[in-house]
DNA sequence: TTGTAGGCGTTATCAC
DNA sequence: GTGATAACGCCTACAA
C-alpha cells in the first residue's frame, strides 16, 4: 500500500495534524519541528495523496481541456501549452476529445464535473450552454478557446476571424481575381460564422458578389473539404480562387486539387486559414491566415489559472491574425 | 453546491446506503425501489462524485498517459485512440507531456501515482524504472507504448524497428546509393538504438560499411535534425542518400537540404521513419517507413483496459512497419 | 429488504 | 505548540 500521512507521524511521534500543517502551512510550526517532519517525509517516500486531499478540499488540483480535434496540430498545439501552464503548477490535465460532436462535448463536461476540476478550457462543439452554466454556477472558471459558446460569465480567448477572412479576401481581390469561392465551416461555431461573413464582406466592399454557388459548407474535418471542393470543381464556370476556413478541410481540398489535375495556382488560387507544418511544405507553399496558436493556448491557461487563484475577472482576449502569402496564390490563369 | 447521494436518498424516503446500492447493484435491491430511485436521480440530476468513489475504491476511474511529444503528430493520433477507448468504458485521461525530458516523465509518474489513476500508458522518455517498479507493485497496470522502459511487468506495444530501418536500407542499396548516411535517434531509447541497428545491420549485409562520420545523433526533434543534416553536408564527400530516424528530425533535416539547394532526390535521397501528413504533401512526396499509428494506440489502450479489468497478462505486441516508396528516392544522381 | 456505521486520506477547527 | 476529531462523498459489511 501507499505511504500515507499517518505513516509520517507515526515515524516522527507527532499527529497527523502537526504533520499537516508543517507541510501547508509551514510558519504555523516551528522550524525544528518542521524540519523533523521533511526529514521524516523524505525517508518514507511520502507524497499527500490527491484524491483524499480533493475530497476535503472540494475541487482537484486539475482542469479539464475539451477539444474538438486532438489530431489537428492546432490543438495538439493548444494541449502542449495548456499542460506546460498546469504542469508547472503542479495541475493535472484531464484531456477530453469531442470529436467535433455535442454530445461527446457534454458528457465530458459532465466527467469532469463529477471529477471536481478547478476550471475548464474548452473549445466548443456546439450547444451546451446548459451543463456550462451549472459548472460555472458552482464556481467553476470556464475559458472558451478558439469559438465561443454563448455562456455568459465564460472567459474567452478567440482570434479575429472576421479580420482574418478579411485578410485572406482582400488578398485574393488584390491579384485580381473575380470567381472567388469558399468552403466555410459550420455555422453553428462562432469560427464558421465569422470567417464568412469578413469574407463575404471583404467581397462586397470590393464590388464582387459572393454568389450563393460559391459558398461551401463543411464541417472542419478533412472529408467534408474534400467533398466540398469536389462539387466546387464541377461547377459550370469554376471559381479561379478559393479561401478554405481551416486546415484540416484544406487538407481535403487538396486532394480534391490533386484529383482533378488542376495546377496551384495557376489553375486555382488557395488560400488556408490556420497554418500547418504540412502547409510549408507543400508545393506549392501554402497562403495561409496565421493564428498565434501558442499565444492562445497560454494565455487561456494563464487566466483559467488567474481566475482559479481568485482573480474573478473573466476577459475576451481577440488575437490578431496574420496573412502570410507564400506561392499558392497568384494573378487568375497565370502561373 | 452539488447534489449528493444524500439529496437522492431524501427524495425518496430511503438510506444512502440503498440508492447506492440500487445503482451499483441493481439485482440486490426490488425493481419498484430501484425505479424510484432511477426517478429521484433524474429529478435531481444526481451523479456520483468521481472524488469520493475514487477514495473509497482506492482507485480513480482514469488513466495517465505519458507521451514524449504531444506535438508531433504520431503521438497526437495515439493520444486520440487512447481516449476513444478510455471515454467509451467512462474513464478520463490525465495527459502529461514529457517533451523528451526524463525529469518531466518522472514528475508526471508521481502525479499520477498520488492521482490513483487505474493505470498508465506510457512512452519512456529515459531511465524511469524505480518510479515504474512502485507504481507497479502497487498494482497498477503498465504498458510501454513505442519504446521500452526496462521495466519487468509492463506489457508494450511496440514496432519492429529494426525491420523498419532495414526496409529503408535496402530501399537505398535497391536503388544503387554506396554513400548512405542516417540520423539516429538518441541511444539511450530503444527506438533510437533498434533503429540504428536495424540500418546498419542491412547496410553490412550488402558490403557497405557504415562510416563513422555518416551516422549523426539527434534527439528526436527537428531542431537536431536540421543541424545533424547541416554537418552530413558539410562533409568533403557528402552522403547520396539519408536515413533520418524519425519524422520530427525529418523535418529539421528537410531545412538543412533547402538551405543547402540541394534537389531531392537528384542531390540527395531521403527516407524518413513514420509518416505524417506534411510528408505526403511535400515536394517531393516523402519516402517513408509507416507505422500502424491506429493499431499501436488502440492495442495500448486496450491491453491496459484488460489488465484493469483483471487479465494479469502483460503482454508485448510488435507490429510491422511498412516502407511507402514516394518520390524522394531515386538512384543516385539521376533527378 | 433496508438502515447504521465505518473508513478511504486529507485538512482545518477547536481544545488543551 | 500540538493533538484529537469532524468532515468531504462514496461504498459495503453487518445489523435489524
Amino acid at each position: 500500500m501507499s505511504v500515507t500521512i499517518h505513516d509520517v507521524a507515526r515515524q516522527v511521534n507527532l499527529s497527523i495534524a502537526t504533520v499537516s500543517r508543517a507541510l501547508n502551512r509551514p510558519e504555523s510550526v516551528p522550524e525544528p519541528t518542521r524540519q523533523r517532519v521533511l526529514e521524516a517525509v523524505r525517508l518514507t517516500g511520502y507524497r499527500p495523496d490527491a484524491i483524499g486531499r480533493s475530497l476535503r478540499e472540494g475541487r482537484s488540483r486539475s482542469v479539464g481541456l475539451i477539444v474538438s480535434d486532438i489530431r489537428n496540430p492546432f490543438y495538439a498545439s493548444i494541449t502542449k501549452a495548456v499542460e506546460d501552464i498546469a504542469q508547472a503548477r503542479g495541475y493535472g490535465v484531464l484531456i477530453c476529445n469531442a470529436d467535433e460532436k455535442p454530445e461527446r462535448a457534454q458528457e465530458a463536461l459532465h466527467f469532469l464535473a463529477s471529477h471536481q476540476v478547478s476550471g475548464i478550457i474548452h473549445v466548443p462543439t456546439g450547444e451546451n450552454v446548459a451543463v456550462l452554466g451549472e459548472l460555472e454556477a458552482r464556481g467553476v472558471p470556464i475559458v472558451d478557446l478558439d469559438r465561443v459558446s454563448g455562456l455568459q460569465n465564460a472567459g474567452a480567448v478567440l482570434v479575429n476571424n472576421r479580420q482574418g477572412a478579411r485578410q485572406a479576401a482582400e488578398h485574393l481581390i488584390g491579384l485580381g481575381h473575380q470567381r472567388i469561392a469558399t468552403i466555410a465551416g459550420p455555422q453553428h461555431l462562432t469560427t464558421g460564422r465569422e470567417r464568412l461573413e469578413g469574407f463575404r464582406q471583404a467581397l462586397e466592399e470590393a464590388g464582387i458578389r459572393l454568389l450563393k454557388r460559391h459558398v461551401e459548407f463543411g464541417d472542419f474535418r478533412e472529408a467534408s473539404g474534400m467533398r466540398a471542393a469536389q462539387r466546387l470543381f464541377a461547377l459550370p464556370k469554376p471559381p479561379t480562387a478559393l479561401f478554405v476556413a481551416n486546415n484540416e478541410m484544406m487538407a481535403g481540398a487538396l486532394g480534391a486539387v490533386l484529383e482533378s489535375g488542376r495546377r496551384i495556382p495557376h489553375d486555382i488560387s488557395l488560400v488556408g486559414f490556420d497554418d500547418a507544418r504540412w502547409a510549408q511544405y507543400m508545393h506549392p507553399p501554402l497562403t495561409v491566415v496565421a493564428q498565434p496558436i501558442d499565444a492562445i493556448g497560454t494565455l487561456a491557461a494563464e487566466q483559467l489559472f488567474e481566475r482559479i487563484e481568485g482573480k474573478p475577472a473573466a476577459r475576451i482576449q481577440v488575437l490578431d491574425t496574420q496573412l502570410i502569402v507564400r506561392a499558392s496564390t497568384g494573378p487568375p490563369g497565370a502561373s
